[in-house]
DNA sequence: GCAAAAGTGTTGGGGATACACCCATGG
DNA sequence: CCATGGGTGTATCCCCAACACTTTTGC
């Protein structure tokens, strides 16, 4: 390659944003952050971050997790970088999109809300700026695949769960409603819970049993695949 | 940002690069170039281009594919961005891959011959530059996830073709082999196929009956999706 | 006593799989 | 006459979908 086209070329800036999904129990979230600074000052984002010449897209996406909600600890996968040569004024930045899947803590939601950072419901996200509303339908798109085909609430529900908010997940993630028992067997086919033979006290008063995932199972299923169909 | 950020940031090239698939009736192949060029010269490398800062991803495609291809008559689907930062001499270079489907001329093998493009069968892939192989990976691993949920044939195939053709595709594209009388039925359950009431000699010189794909349901079933579950 | 949520079985149908033989042709 | 590949039907099984009532508890 020639000396004028390096410069030509070596003239892109790239950035990672994170979709990052949570569940509370009820309903799916997405968490945004107002943007502080220009452009597009006001307005809310997706948490991103520029990557460095030389630092991997993987290490930024690690780096970036930790400082918007304190831990890596979430199940991430890359999307399609945004193909369109976005008007961002200080050139062109190429967005690699990406999203996550973490546990919610209702507890982390004033430390979050120092940043910036700020839950919202799965179905009424703002207009954001750039061109990040497209990077969130595309990661619920992707979320809804994955959702039909492998075991998905490892990251999203606590540890100790029941049957009844694991199916609240499967009914947000997919917008659809299951028949209670249809669903319990499914899973219970799927032999990925372990029945913690331990009870909570629900909303209602009445006592419901607690499950827990196989872990090994689960990760076999998730890296094969499944065919869950739901 | 800063003046001085916007120097460090705005320093990355970026390329497409192309996994193109190509079946010829019996075996699945994939189209590779041999590198002329600095570095790895000598080498085959995978179809690729720089982007223009100022140019959207599609389109270097598109350009990709008529200078590879001489048409831009494809299945074209992103693959991930290389997460590494390749030690490309002349600086980071972001690699956003692509697999396409195109239909298998063998009589443009000529063609290609001169440009330094060539057929390599699907499983006898060379060792590649860069992280070539690596997208070959997951372009098959794509592949394969595509082919299970979404009919596939129709950028592979000749306008007409035979059960037994569309068959040996699903079993190179996955591995495995198939019923001949199970893989009929599910295939005219889908009715996805057109009977063109003509046949043609095959090797064995019996004659065999062609078909062709009814594309306003292939259309539908493509966006859709499709629980074909092969 | 009533509202709210947990828990539990059965049935019918559709699609997947397994499996074997006949036919036409070219050599 | 035999090797090659095209074409066809049946039986079984399993998974999915549809569907309703009882129980506990708090109010």
């Amino acid at each position: 390659m020639e000396r004028k086209d390096i410069e030509e070329y070596f003239n892109v800036a790239l950035a990672t944003s994170l979709v990052i999904f949570g569940f509370d129990l009820d309903k799916l979230h997405i968490l945004l952050k107002f943007n502080e600074e220009e452009p597009f000052k006001g307005a809310y984002i997706l948490p991103s971050k520029y990557i460095k010449p030389d630092q991997s897209i993987d290490l930024n996406v690690k780096k970036l997790l930790i400082s918007s909600i304190g831990s890596d600890d979430a199940y991430i996968e890359q999307l399609n970088a945004s193909g369109k040569v976005f008007r961002n004024p200080l050139g062109r930045v190429l967005n690699i999109g990406h999203y996550g899947l973490v546990r919610f803590d209702p507890k982390e939601t004033e430390k979050f809300k120092k940043q910036g950072l700020k839950w919202f419901a799965y179905d009424e996200i703002p207009d954001l700026a750039f061109d990040h509303n497209t990077i969130v339908d595309f990661a619920k798109e992707r979320l809804k695949r994955r959702v039909k085909r492998r075991p998905v609430g490892f990251n999203l529900l606590p540890k100790e769960f029941t049957i009844a908010q694991l199916q609240s997940l499967y009914e947000e993630a997919l917008n659809k409603s299951f028949d209670k028992r249809n669903f319990r067997k499914k899973i219970f086919n799927s032999k990925l819970l372990i029945d913690l033979e331990k009870s909570i006290e629900t909303s209602s008063g009445k006592e419901s049993k607690l499950y827990k995932f196989d872990e090994d199972k689960y990760a076999k299923m998730s890296s094969i695949g499944y065919d869950f169909l739901f």
